[in-house]
DNA sequence: GTCTATAGAATGATAGAC
DNA sequence: GTCTATCATTCTATAGAC
């Protein structure tokens, strides 16, 4: 009956966050964390966590140095985490959760396809940049889950391709993109996405909204769209004095 | 005088390839290494290393395991290399060479500023799908080399972000491109290109230059190009057809 | 240049007191 | 829930024989 019984993980004990979905804006990765883990140590655990990952790498990084951050004892780990795997399968839970959510907003709402696509350009391309570390964890550390979490991750991720799939193929059907093979030109649109994970830096000129509208535009024209919102004729000269 | 003179390393010993500048077709990792390193046994470590830094990461690999795959002894790794660290270098800095060879060898051909582009763009694609293994080493791994060994990698890294960035602003001058911002827009090209090692595979039905010539078409539409070499205006039920 | 054997350090995780 | 102390393992790298 009582024989060791295993206790539940982080993960099964999430809360459940109304505001995520309900448009409350979630600031940072710190506020992330305080509106859906409880206990403030195991969020001190799951920063200290993303940094050391982000930094050195999941194998680089030890237990040790992860406690240290979080002002705790190396044993103070192992009371809120079974293993080092858990509190990497949690961090990249909780942030692949709330992208996949911020995407899927996006999405829902109105508009024809070359309006939908560029919101959900936009916002995937801006969630990366605004959580970078925690989104770089997620998928630069990916490989280190194991094959259970993996999959469980595995089903955010295709949600995703999904929504840029679906956009893709309704601007094709309608005839205002054009396109001659959709699943290579989708990865090559989310892995484009992703990609600013290895540039961008919150101490740069750029903020992550406006690398987003960036890459919309850049997205847009790669599939040849037809769309007013846009002046595709600019003069280089005036155009390149905005930055840099 | 004889005293502990520190062995010279494997990088700064390696062969220099004519081949490799002459026209000679690189076929794969094992033969790059076959051109530039003369000992079989050191070879046969690179390639260990190649694999297992691809599937575990450098951390994660251990040299016993790496020792293992290339029929050694643990301890005779380090009669060649002085340092796992050394091994991850003497990779990254082989494969970094290799593909600076490819795309400066593509830049250097004649043709206005969306031809040149597009052979950059297609060999840079094609070269990181060829060498898929090497290359991830030599990017999802090259925080863990240290800051000398990081410094003379960038060389090879900034030179080829250089050969974009002046394909762009001569396309922009001629008024064949219109872009507003050249050097986001030069990031964000030179990352789609690399994002590729995150979706190929050899045994999809894509070649590595198949890849390489439809991330062209992609780039090029981006840049709101005007060439003639391409209908931009495709029917999606015949296009789609062609793959999957 | 390759081997066997092992030093020396660091790590993930646990035991048990408070 | 947090601590100190420590076990057991693993890893990089070296010593010294052949």
């Amino acid at each position: 009956m009582g024989l060791s019984i295993k206790k539940r993980t982080i993960v099964e004990r999430l809360t459940a966050d109304s505001a995520i979905n309900s448009g409350g804006v979630v600031r940072n990765l710190a506020d992330l964390f305080n509106r859906r883990i409880e206990s403030p140590s195991i969020r001190r655990i799951l920063l200290a966590a993303v940094d050391s990952f982000s930094k050195t790498g999941f194998h680089a990084a030890s237990t040790r140095d992860i406690a240290k951050k979080a002002k705790l004892s190396p044993a103070a780990v192992y009371v809120h985490f079974h293993s080092k795997e858990e509190l990497l399968y949690t961090v990249v839970t909780i942030i692949s959760e709330w992208v996949y959510d911020q995407v899927i907003a996006a999405s829902r709402e109105h508009g024809r396809p070359a309006e939908r696509l560029r919101r959900v350009v936009q916002v995937h391309v801006a969630s990366h940049a605004a959580m970078r570390t925690a989104m770089f964890v997620a998928n630069f550390e990916f490989h280190s889950l194991n094959a259970t979490q993996r999959k469980k991750i595995l089903r955010y991720r295709d949600a995703i391709e999904q929504v840029f799939e679906s956009c893709i193929r309704a601007g094709c059907d309608e005839g205002s993109f054009h396109v001659e093979n959709v699943s290579l030109t989708r990865v090559a649109i989310v892995s484009l996405c992703v990609s600013v994970l290895n540039w961008f830096s919150p101490s740069g000129k750029l903020s992550p909204e406006k690398v987003g509208d960036y890459y919309a535009d850049l997205v847009l024209s790669m599939l040849n769209a037809q769309t007013s919102h846009r002046d595709v004729v600019q003069s280089p000269a005036v155009s390149n004095a905005l930055h840099r």
